[in-house]
DNA sequence: TTGCTCCTCACGTCACGTGAGGTGGC
DNA sequence: TTGCTCCTCACGTCACGTGAGGTGGC
């Protein structure tokens, strides 16, 4: 078979098949007369094998290798191919993210695209001050895009340019709220927690509904940020969630305080009331939480306060009776 | 700045230095007497423009015109990009996948990496005969990794080769059913379907429980022949499906039969009966739905339904009447 | 004088495409 | 004789690395 009909068979071109042939990788059986390449079954079938090699990533010097070394073994090449293969669609990946980016930001110029991919540059950068300094000063014509800052502000491990980046991300509104929420979905509760952080940095009704969104999260250390920004908000939603917060003593003085200031409206003041009261008297409480909650207590106005702590002064627990008294204006009980 | 230390700074190797400059990348300002490049602030920055660039993966012809062409938007050029990347993507994806079945396949030799990437192409083939074959005609020494066997079922849309895929599946026993399972999670209702056929005809519990798990299932398609499969494997669980199936008119007769063999056991021939009775007299229930209820009445055992039999015989619905009387093996009710 | 840096020129990489200039077989 | 296919040789692609052989400035 010459070589034109070999390459539509193929469907490799004629240049390869002779460049193959140059590598000493399918040399043809034979030569007609005229010197054309004679290929015989067994070529065109080892054209294949190099086919379904090539399929796989390998070179053409490692296939020849594959097909004529018996002591080549396939198990560390193809592991090195995978591994290698990883890396590469790890970097396309990134690549992409970087070009959508970009293009999300509808660059107007060459200009305008080198200052975003500067920017994404300096907010990957491996060194905090200038992840923070990226952060704070924008180009003035050219404000960091929100999506930009909200993917930063998830990511940023380092305290301080978190915060730089959370101020920076506020300063833009409500617009950033779209792009961080998504991190509440994050199965990673740093991620998780810096979404309700930066959430709570933010003003409006759609950055509350999102919090209130988070006050289920199983890890403290992202329902509790959440409850007490939302405390702040006045929204009541967050009682429960800043009670739990007495209980497991965890910012319990912030949450007392909260409840405080939640209880001074009359439709707040008796439920808040009667779940602290709950668990005082519950017959589990422990004598820490019972005193955490009596403080919690002492934080409620005086009217709604006054049979409740006039009955604690009598509390078995000292401690307690003497918040209680303390609370009540009255003299601590003798020891 | 000279040369050495411009590449210190830059990260970019003396070489490349050299070859923007005999591209008209990045021309230094001026020249040393001795001839030395001299590089100035601007040139460096124009250096970091480059290399902004070349991390979107311009190449260095796109980035020369993009820093010197005024009318050379980056709209068109950055889709362009965004669609090349996102092609390499999916084919490094690919030769992952091909690569990684490979690696499963722990091949002794170059040659079971041959027979394992052609047996995946003839897989992939777009003529459905060829796909056949190769389900059908595994290397005798070799045999079709069910990984690989499974991965086809869940893909095959022919319905001829996606039976002798099943079948071929099947031959392997218990061992597919882990590959096949993950399908029922698709979003797609196409693949859900085809892992529930591909279930159907594996024997054993592990097939029968993964089963199970679909008959919640949103779509008919996919839970009826979950049910019917069930149901022929005398599992009472099918039982709400299977009556659904009669009150939508969906392979009704088949399922008819299924809980007519169901209620020959004990246990379960009264829940059975309940069920047929209660959607016979639901008030809403339309007199096709009605006519096919009776029919399955009519399949359960003989001693269970005389009762609910009798009385159907009176039914104001003739046809319900006449079946019922038939069943009870007594004569239809004058016209 | 000795290192060090810089210079230009040029080959090699890898898998090809695309000619140029020429020839065999119907 | 006219097309068609085949031959070899060789340049170009793209972003580099790595020399060879030579020179400037401390």
């Amino acid at each position: 078979m010459l070589i034109g009909e070999v390459a539509r068979r193929s469907g490799v071109s004629t240049r390869m098949l002779r460049h193959y042939d140059s590598l000493g990788l399918v040399r043809p059986t034979g030569r007609t007369v005229g010197g054309y390449r004679a290929y015989a079954e067994d070529d065109i079938r080892r054209i294949f094998h190099v086919e379904c090699l090539r399929s796989l990533g390998l070179s053409l010097r490692q296939i020849r290798r594959a097909l004529q070394e018996p002591g080549f073994e396939p198990a560390a090449l193809v592991a090195d191919l995978i591994r290698a293969t990883e890396d590469r669609l790890r970097q396309e990946q990134e690549l992409l993210e970087r070009l959508r980016t970009v293009d999300a930001s509808a660059p107007s110029g060459w200009p305008d695209v080198l200052r975003i991919v500067e920017l994404l540059h300096a907010l990957n950068s491996p060194s905090p001050a200038r992840r923070q300094q990226a952060a704070l000063t924008p180009a003035a014509d050219v404000p960091v895009p929100v999506d930009v800052l909200a993917g930063a502000v998830l990511a940023e491990p380092d305290p301080n340019v978190a915060g730089a980046l959370r101020w920076a991300l506020a300063r833009a509104g409500a617009d950033g709220v779209a792009g961080v929420t998504p991190g509440l979905d994050s199965p990673d509760p740093q991620i998780r927690r810096r979404a309700v952080l930066a959430l709570a940095a933010i003003d409006g009704d759609t950055a509350t509904v999102a919090l209130t969104g988070a006050l289920g999260d199983p890890e403290v250390t992202v329902r509790g940020p959440a409850a007490l920004a939302l405390g702040r908000r006045g929204v009541t939603a967050a009682v429960p969630a800043l009670v739990a917060m007495i209980l497991d003593g965890v910012n319990d003085v912030e949450a007392s305080e909260l409840l405080g200031a939640l209880a001074a409206r009359p439709a707040s003041a008796e439920p808040i009331l009667n779940a602290l009261l709950t668990e005082l008297n519950a017959p589990h409480a422990q004598p820490p939480v019972r005193i955490r909650l009596a403080q919690a207590l002492a934080e409620l106005p005086a009217a709604l306060t006054r049979d409740a702590l006039t009955t604690l002064t009598a509390d078995p627990d000292r401690t307690v009776a003497a918040i209680a008294a303390f609370a009540a204006g009255r003299p601590s009980p003798p020891r």
